[in-house]
DNA sequence: GAACGCTGTTAATGAACGCTAACAAGCGCG
DNA sequence: CGCGCTTGTTAGCGTTCATTAACAGCGTTC
């Protein structure tokens, strides 16, 4: 039953980043981390610099992988808007947790390597826009706000019920992202005290 | 320089949800949130029971001020779906702190009022479903995880940049919601455009 | 086979937290 | 005037937290 120091090392990542989701970043402590993964609270001082570089470490890697993965499948595909939509969809599909901290988590992450992953999540966004932008021409501002809507949109599935079945729900969500998207912006008279 | 108890109690609550938006509820110590009013942390418990206390009574009256809106625009509105897209749209740019608090901190809520802010934010889903459905038929589990998904979109923008002004953004998030709920799923091996 | 590095433990430390107690100032009211 | 309620304060309580110290088993290497 002996593990080796990098499954140990990615052992604790997975279990804490499943507790943050759950509970939030202060709402979760050092001996709780440990007992989730069948060590002691200290142990992890064995991996891992402190708490505060722990999640760092899993913010790092989710905006990685987001961008990485969604360079890799644009660059190998026919249809990039399609590409990014599929992979930002199965993404949010497979790892909800993984999206929940990514998007509640960063304020904790201490300044320098949370400067860090915001260029990440920037450069991810930026991906985004240019493939957008290339299929339905804007101003750029209006490109960039239309993309984190619809990465919203994507990004809601971990925190709704799900009545769906995984493909049902992917297909559902690519047809109103997609649509979302490319939607064209008609003029409309205003709702009675709104807007 | 005298407050009135009741504009007390709500400046501590506005203070409090700016501060829980920004940090999160554990973030956020009860003499931070007595500093905020220019109290210190104890007084605090002249208002409210205690901490929690605090976050439930946010929480439930966000919730229930999105139903009690959504509920009277329906109603008063000759377009009802118009209505519930104005309405969540302006709440979520007017009040970008409140939805934070609402997506993120209902966990750290005690079971009790947590069953009844779970209620009511079902039952102001359950509007949009209502009204949804009126206009664009499909399974029951289909269209809650599209009002789901759309409400997500609009709630996105409290974390996007906002290189747009409010008008500007208020009219996009109208037209990309109103597309991704209304749009009707194709099947993927279809050529691009071919409708 | 002894020294060493790695990975774990328990114990301890100092700080921060939520909350309560004890006390004080202001104010309406008999 | 004096009583009591309301709304503050400061001090203090017990708990929990992140982190460090001290120590132990164990496999590898010279």
């Amino acid at each position: 039953m002996d593990i080796g120091t990098r499954e140990r090392r990615a052992q604790i990542l997975a279990a804490a980043t499943d507790l943050f989701a759950r509970r939030g970043y202060h709402g979760v402590s050092i001996s709780e981390l440990g007992a989730a993964v069948g060590l002691t609270g200290p142990a992890l001082y064995r991996h891992f610099k402190g708490k505060e570089a722990l999640l760092a470490e899993i913010l790092l890697d989710i905006s990685t992988r987001l961008h990485r993965g969604g360079v890799e499948r644009v660059s190998a595909s026919a249809d990039p808007l399609d590409a990014l939509l599929d992979w930002q969809i199965s993404f949010a599909l497979d790892h909800p947790a993984l999206i929940t901290v990514h998007e509640r988590e960063l304020p904790h992450v201490p300044e320098v390597p949370r400067r860090e992953i915001r260029r990440i999540q920037r450069a991810y966004v930026e991906e985004w826009v240019g493939v957008v932008a290339a299929r339905m021409p804007r101003p750029e501002a209006e490109t960039r706000a239309a993309v984190h809507a619809t990465i919203g949109l994507i990004n809601s599935t971990p925190h709704s019920a799900g009545g769906l079945d995984r493909a049902a729900m992917a297909e559902l969500l690519h047809t109103m992202a997609k649509a979302a998207l490319l939607a064209v912006p008609v003029a409309r008279e205003a709702a009675p005290g709104a807007i």
